[in-house]
RNA sequence: GCCGCAUUCGUCUAGUUGGCCUAGGACGCAAGGUUUUCAUCCUUGAAAUCAGGGGUUCGAAUCCCCUAUGCGGUACCA
């Protein structure tokens, strides 16, 4: 038996990722895309984008699209794939379809596989009289022999249904109680017994493979040396690497990842729980075309690609060292199939916070202005792109989203029309419409109008008529901003210039005066 | 039901050749500090008897067995 490093050193690794387009992709999706990818590119490898559409009725429109632009997005390419073609195209697996029927006859020839005649509602009912005894149906080595199928019906039998278009199956064909043992790079070995296996279906009667053939047969094509998927595959790789052997194929190697678990409870992480606890669990919008129902996507919350990709990469693998954030060089470099993790991970929508802002805070002003522009234009806003500038240097640091810039600084482009009602009954005394006044006058006539100098003449004004900071402060801070939040007031003075100052301040003597008869 | 996989602070995890672990880090939480406010930031703290029980050993989170729990699979879906 080779193992993992002995392939990896014997020749590059080709690696694939291979959704199936029946909705948006999963973030689980991504990360197992994501560590495909590092994995390839750490070892210079290849990394391929399979479309597994052999399922034509819940194939849905627009998904493999979706795809496609989500690792656009992430920055996360591929060398070869449905979108850009490559040596072992179609990557499609509906547009390879007459490839598989010969290999599943060929199992049949060689005794790995029979066809089955058996029709669906046979089968219910077979299910249905197992259950009435309290057993599990199971078509495998202990019930096939007594199942319509070309194990049972003579040689013409089965050419006669075959030619008259009965529709059949062909299914694989276990050898009785056989252990069968596979090697897993991240849960070492894993054994199971034949006679418990169900003979699976290979090809359907719609003439399309099931993903057990397919996926064989097309990593075999494609010369995939390592599957890394998610965990569960588990099951069905005994059946996998029965394929492999039955074809007399080297196969490749296996590694299955933990699943992505619901941050509350347990379980498998799924749409539903987006929803319902407020965070995406797709990477961009979706607009399903079928119920019109919209879902969040994490580009539109406003995660960084970078971000959301270091989150991912540290959820269910770790470096061993005490940095947690790492670029996608930094990531490519640490990567270890053998580090990561065997037990499932929940989603932390907390952290996930955490690593946007990280990211967020190593972006320049410039950047993050140009972002905000485009926002301000959605709030119908115009403001010029210097003055935007400012304020976002000033409030970068207390954002974690670039959507938070407009809550954190909308009092610059809009003046405050209401006042926080607890500020005011704890700040607001009976003298404050008087030394507000005051210091409007004195904002008015301060040259140069700076913020050092802003600084210095309020400050004069508060120690020469025995006052402190507090006392003023508070009570402009809620003139201006509406609230007792924002950066340094001084510096919004600045920005906002003396009459807009002096317009919010008479403003606000005569809302709180009012309000308070 | 059957088969498989897993199980260290609330969460993500370090720990992997048994001793340096009176179990480390991060998020979150609490307290304090900085500040005119809020946030950031800084400091400190609480927080896992390593699922439980048996072994093996001078010594186990680390090896073995059992139990429990959780999850995954059990489709002519992937």
């Amino acid at each position: 038996m080779t193992t993992a490093l002995d392939s990896i050193n014997n020749r590059k690794p080709r690696v694939r990722f291979a959704p199936s387009p029946t909705g948006p992709l999963h973030i689980g999706g991504v990360r197992t895309a994501l560590y495909n990818w590092l994995f390839a590119k750490k070892h210079g490898g290849t990394f391929i984008l399979r479309i597994e559409d052999t399922d034509q009725q819940r194939f849905v429109p627009g998904a493999e699209e979706y795809i496609i632009e989500t690792f656009k997005w992430l920055d996360i390419d591929f060398d070869e794939g449905v979108h850009i073609g490559g040596k072992f195209a179609p990557y499609r697996q509906s547009e390879r379809e007459e490839i598989y029927m010969k290999y599943a006859q060929y199992l049949v020839e060689n005794n790995w596989a029979y066809y089955a005649f058996d029709t669906p509602e046979a089968l219910d009912e077979k299910r249905r009289e197992f259950e009435r005894r309290k057993e599990t149906f199971q078509y495998g080595t202990l019930t096939r022999a007594s199942m319509c199928n070309s194990l049972t019906l003579s040689a013409q039998e089965v050419n006669d249904k075959i030619n008259t278009g009965t529709p059949y199956v062909i299914r694989f064909k276990y050898p009785d109680n056989h252990e069968i043992v596979v090697e897993d790079m991240i849960r070492g070995t894993v054994k199971v017994n034949s006679s418990l296996l169900d003979d699976k279906v290979l090809f359907k009667s719609d003439g399309m493979p099931t993903y057990h053939l397919a996926n064989v047969v097309d990593d075999h094509l494609m010369e995939i040396t390592h599957v890394i998927r998610g965990e569960e595959w588990l099951p069905s790789t005994p059946l996998h690497q029965m394929l492999y052997q039955a074809f007399d194929w080297t196969p490749p190697q296996f590694a299955h990842l933990p699943l992505l678990l619901k941050p509350d409870g347990n379980g498998k992480l799924s749409k539903r729980d987006g929803d319902r606890l407020g965070f995406p669990v797709f990477p961009l919008q979706w607009k399903d075309p079928q119920s019109r129902e919209t879902s969040s996507g994490y580009r539109e919350s406003g995660y960084l690609p970078d971000a959301l990709i270091n989150m991912l990469a540290l959820l269910g693998w770790n470096p061993g060292t005490e940095q947690e954030i790492m670029s996608k060089d930094e990531l490519i470099q640490l990567f270890s199939i053998e580090k990561v993790s065997k037990s499932g991970a929940k989603f932390n929508l907390e952290k996930a916070k955490w690593f946007n802002q990280q990211y967020i805070q190593k972006l320049s002003v410039k950047t993050l202005t140009e972002q905000f522009l485009l926002i301000l234009k959605k709030h119908n806003i115009d403001a010029p792109a210097e003055y935007v500038e400012n304020i976002v240097a000033l409030v970068k640091e207390r954002i974690s989203f670039i959507n938070d810039l407009w809550e954190e600084s909308n009092f610059f482009f809009i003046a405050p029309t209401s006042f926080d009602e607890q500020i005011i009954k704890k700040r607001w005394k009976e003298d404050t419409p008087q030394r507000l006044k005051e210091i409007a006058q004195i904002i008015g006539e301060t040259s140069p109008f700076q913020r050092d100098s802003l600084h210095n003449a309020i400050s004069e004004y508060i120690t020469q008529n025995n006052l402190n900071m507090g006392q003023i402060m508070n009570c402009l801070r809620l003139s201006l901003v509406g609230a007792a939040k924002g950066p340094d007031l001084f510096e919004i003075i600045n920005l906002l210039g003396a009459n807009e100052v002096v317009k919010r301040i008479n403003n606000a003597i005569s809302t709180i005066a009012k309000n308070n008869i």
